[in-house]
DNA sequence: ATAATAGTGTCTATCAGACATTATCTG
DNA sequence: CAGATAATGTCTGATAGACACTATTAT
């Protein structure tokens, strides 16, 4: 016997004489933080694209695009990735959703952003909408974010002002950008930026995060040369050493690290468990 | 002089001719997991709602309503938090963004989810198109999830498998939820509470949020039964008093704990640093 | 009075932080 | 050969885990 709701409706009735109303609705979009390592280890490069059209034109962005209607926001952004790289079955994560009215000039658009990891900067081309796109130097600290590219003459800084608030009784400190240089991002994408940043901070310590952005192959000073970039601080090596010794097993072979003034060296590659 | 579009528009000239286009848009919505502490703090309470209509009529819901344009998802979700419990400035986090199409038989809806913690259950009745409202007990093992309410003979189970998938070359565990119980839950809501107890867990040993579920003054025995209870497991006493030392303070008064055999003990208050 | 809880002391194992030492490789 | 990096040993301090002990309180 199936149920009925007020009006005397069968589930299958109700959804045949239902219809999603006159709710405004915005449009979703996912937006990709792609990060990698340059060629000795001690930068990140992130992959932006620079936008031909209003609003924001010039700038550059996140590639990013429209979530459709029968995929998740996971196969949207993983569509994303591999369109703009050619990757596949990469590191993927989703970081936070983001919804500040007016966002987006044009319409109501909210932004699902993902993080993905990468061991291999893949050559780039401007696509689609995209005049151009390219790889840009990362640099996160305390005071100052800079994303910048010499070749093509782009140096974006925003300064970062830390601001206490609360949650219920809990304390937190977030960073406030503010734009220092000609050039900027588009849209909110510095705040994307620096949450898919103080995410991969927080886990690259006790997840494996480190390991999808070194090769298969790597050596120990390449290993901790991603650590230390990552977290912008040193560490020692023997206890960096100690702690990740039981995740990697030695390859039985040696080669040079690429770091900058690496030598003959063990060769590692990441260890899965039983 | 002001940058012009490929076709020559301004960017105001632009933003005026722009339409959104026939893409096609989800409902956004935010479900909020809304969790305190029975009286003696041995299980946790979540909030749910029956729901009055199709689809899943009669089922346990989690409490939620449509982001509006001019708010951001977590000013929705405070708003709907506000109107189940009259609860405001409470712990409210962003928990994941559930996107699988289908996940709504009535059209394409995405949902944000955010996690509540609150000190006090409020009285709840059902409001707008929900028939009820109340607290449920709720228990999180690794073989199972049950959400249970006597008084009203409602029983929700569902058994628990691990399931081991890789992102990248990084491994997770993730449990599946599969009902085991006559009643259950609308949607996806079980993976949202999943969800959103896996990160809880995570945080409450190196944030504060077990301070959100306490009241305001507690004593040490009624912290550490919100971490054991939260966490599933015993903790040594000796060491979760070291451990969380340095973020309480006496108050000077003492008083009988709330827990099951509580006697006479100090009383405590979180120590606002600085 | 009894039994359980509240509150501390102590010991151990572990591990990150901090140097130091030796071996090895690059230029 | 010189001066770095690679690899490992050792010491220290902090801390979680594990017991044990005393004092206090509820019944």
């Amino acid at each position: 016997m199936e149920k009925r709701n007020k009006e005397g409706l069968t589930e299958k009735q109700f959804l045949e004489q239902y219809n999603q109303g006159d709710y405004k609705r915005p449009s979703v979009t996912t937006d990709v933080l792609i990060i990698g390592m340059n060629k000795d280890y001690t930068k990140m490069k992130i992959l932006l694209i620079k936008r031909g059209d209003h609003p924001f034109i010039d700038c550059w962005a996140l590639p990013g695009g429209f979530v459709e209607e029968n995929e998740t926001a996971h196969q949207a952004a993983a569509r994303e990735l591999k369109e703009e790289t050619g990757l596949k079955d990469v590191y993927l994560d989703q970081v936070y959703t983001f919804t500040k009215p007016g966002r987006d000039p044009r319409a109501w658009v909210i932004t699902i952003a993902y993080l993905a990891l990468i061991s291999e900067l893949q050559e780039v081309e401007g696509l689609d909408d995209a005049d151009d796109a390219d790889w840009f130097d990362l640099e996160f600290t305390d005071e100052e974010i800079i994303i910048s590219n010499e070749e093509k003459e782009v140096k974006i800084i925003y300064s970062l002002k830390k601001k206490i608030f609360y949650n219920g009784v809990i304390r937190y400190e977030n960073y406030i950008p503010a734009l220092k240089s000609q050039d900027s991002l588009a849209f909110d994408h510095v705040e994307i930026i620096i949450e898919a940043l103080k995410k991969l901070r927080k886990q690259i310590k006790y997840s494996g995060e480190a390991f999808c952005l070194v090769d298969e192959k790597f050596t120990l000073p390449e290993l901790q040369a991603v650590y230390e970039t990552v977290l912008g601080q040193k560490l020692y090596k023997k206890s960096f050493r100690d702690m990740i010794s039981e995740y990697v097993v030695e390859t039985g072979d040696e080669r040079t690290s690429r770091t900058p003034k690496g030598r003959r060296c063990k060769e590692y590659s990441f260890k899965m468990e039983e």
